[in-house]
DNA sequence: CGTTTGATGTGAAATTTTTCACATAAATGG
DNA sequence: CCATTTATGTGAAAAATTTCACATCAAACG
C-alpha cells in the first residue's frame, strides 16, 4: 500500500537518480538508490515493485526510464500551481526559492492581508487576501501553502478549501485538520527542531525513524 | 519506544497544551489532544506511559503539569542555541522566524561562503564560513542548520561534524548520510511538494501517513 | 550452448506501530 | 458508604511496515 513514506522516498530517489544522469551514469543498481535516500535496496525493490516498475534481471535500472517513471507518479510530467499565503519570513523565501525553478512546481502568487506587502507587478504577484478565492477559481489553482500566524491558520484553510483547492502544507505552528478528499501536510519548523535536539541529546542509547 | 512519529506528536501536544492553557484551561483529556494532534485518545495515553507521564484516572491531566514534563522531554527547558550556515532565502528566513522567539531554540549565527553576505554587526551576525569551526568550540553550539544548495551540502555536513556539532537540520535538496551518534534529518521542500500533490491527485481511493 | 554469476522481484517471516478491550482508580451522587 | 460513572493505563490483538530468503531471469564466459 502506497503511504506518505513511500512517496518520500520516491521523491529521494528521483532527486538521486537526476544527479546520477548529471555524472552521465545510465544504469543504476538498487543498491545505489538505498544509499542515496538511505534506505535498503530491498525496501527500493519493494517501492519499485508497489508502482510496476520493473529493471533488468541482471542490469539493474535504466536512469532515463526511472525518471520518466518516477516523474508521473510524482506528478511532474507538468507544471503543478501553487499559491502562497501569508507573506512574512518563511512565505517569502518560498516565492523566490531557486529550488523549484528546475522543478515543476510554480508559485503563481502570494497574497497577504497587509496592503503594504502587496506588490501587483512583481514577477510573482503578491496580492491582497479578499483576492485569494477569485485568483484560485480564474487561473485553476489546486495546490496552496499556508505561512501565516497560528492565529489565522485555521480560517485561511477554511477559504482555501472554499475556493477549490486540494492539497496544502501548512508551516503555521498548528496542527490543521485534514478534511475528506483534501490533503494538509503540517510542517513545523519549531517541531522538526525539537526532534533533532531530543535525539541528539540521547542518541547513544535510542534508535530512531 | 521512541521513535521520531513519538516525538512529533509530544511537541503537538505541546504546542496545544501551550494554546489551551492561553484559554485559560486547567485541566485536559486525553481526547483533546489527541483531536489537535490529529491521533487518537489511546495514541496520546501510549505515548505519555512510555515517557512516563501519568495523569488522574477521572480528572484527565493537569495543563501546567504537562506542559512541564513534555518541556522537560523536548528540551525546553533550557536554551538550544543553533547555527545557520547558507544564508539564501530560507537561511535568512530562519534567522528572522518569529516562531523561534517565544521557544528556546535560539539562532545565534549565520554563516555564507559569500563575504557580501556577511555582517558581523548584525541582530545575529552572519559570519563567514570559514570561522565556522572556531565559533561553534568557543560558544559551544550543538545544533545546525544547512540550507546551501546540494552541491555543498556533504562539505558543510562534514565542517560541521569536524567543530562538534550534534543535531542537523538539512534543507538541501540531498538526503545526507547520518553519521552514528549524530542526528542528520533532511528536509526537503519539492519532495513535501511532490507528497501533497501525489496525495492529492489519488486522495480519493488511496489512504495516507 | 551449458554453466556460472549477479541482480531483480516477491512470498513469508519478523518487527514495529497502532488499535482494541478492559482492568483500574478517582470522583459523583443517591 | 455503596453504586455508578468516567477517564486513565496497559497487556493483548491487529495492522502496517520492513527485512529475509530465495526463486527467477538475463547476461557473461568458457
Amino acid at each position: 500500500m502506497v503511504n506518505r513514506s513511500c512517496i518520500i522516498r520516491l521523491s529521494r530517489y528521483r532527486n538521486a537518480l537526476i544527479r546520477l544522469k548529471a555524472l552521465n551514469f545510465v544504469k543504476v543498481f538498487s543498491e545505489n538508490l538505498a544509499d542515496a535516500a538511505r534506505v535498503t535496496a530491498v525496501q527500493v525493490r519493494k517501492d519499485f515493485s508497489l508502482f510496476g516498475i520493473c529493471g533488468n534481471r541482471r542490469g539493474g535500472y535504466l536512469i532515463d526510464e526511472l525518471i520518466a517513471q518516477t516523474s508521473a507518479i510524482l506528478g511532474k510530467d507538468k507544471v503543478q500551481k501553487f499559491i502562497v499565503v501569508g507573506i512574512g519570513n518563511i512565505g517569502r523565501a518560498l516565492l523566490n526559492y531557486p529550488g523549484f525553478r528546475r522543478s515543476e512546481i510554480e508559485i503563481v502568487a502570494g497574497f497577504d492581508v497587509n496592503p503594504a506587502k502587496c506588490d501587483k507587478e512583481a514577477l510573482i504577484p503578491i496580492l491582497p487576501f479578499e483576492e485569494m478565492g477569485d485568483f484560485v477559481a480564474q487561473n485553476g489553482i489546486t495546490f496552496g501553502i499556508i505561512s501565516v500566524p497560528d492565529s489565522a491558520a485555521q480560517e485561511v484553510l477554511e477559504r482555501m478549501l472554499e475556493a477549490g483547492i486540494k492539497g496544502i502544507l501548512n508551516f503555521a505552528p498548528i496542527c490543521l485538520k485534514e478534511p475528506k478528499d483534501h490533503v494538509v501536510r503540517n510542517l513545523n519548523l519549531e517541531t522538526e527542531l525539537e526532534n533533532i535536539i531530543y535525539f541528539a541529546n540521547f542518541a547513544e542509547q535510542t534508535e530512531r525513524e
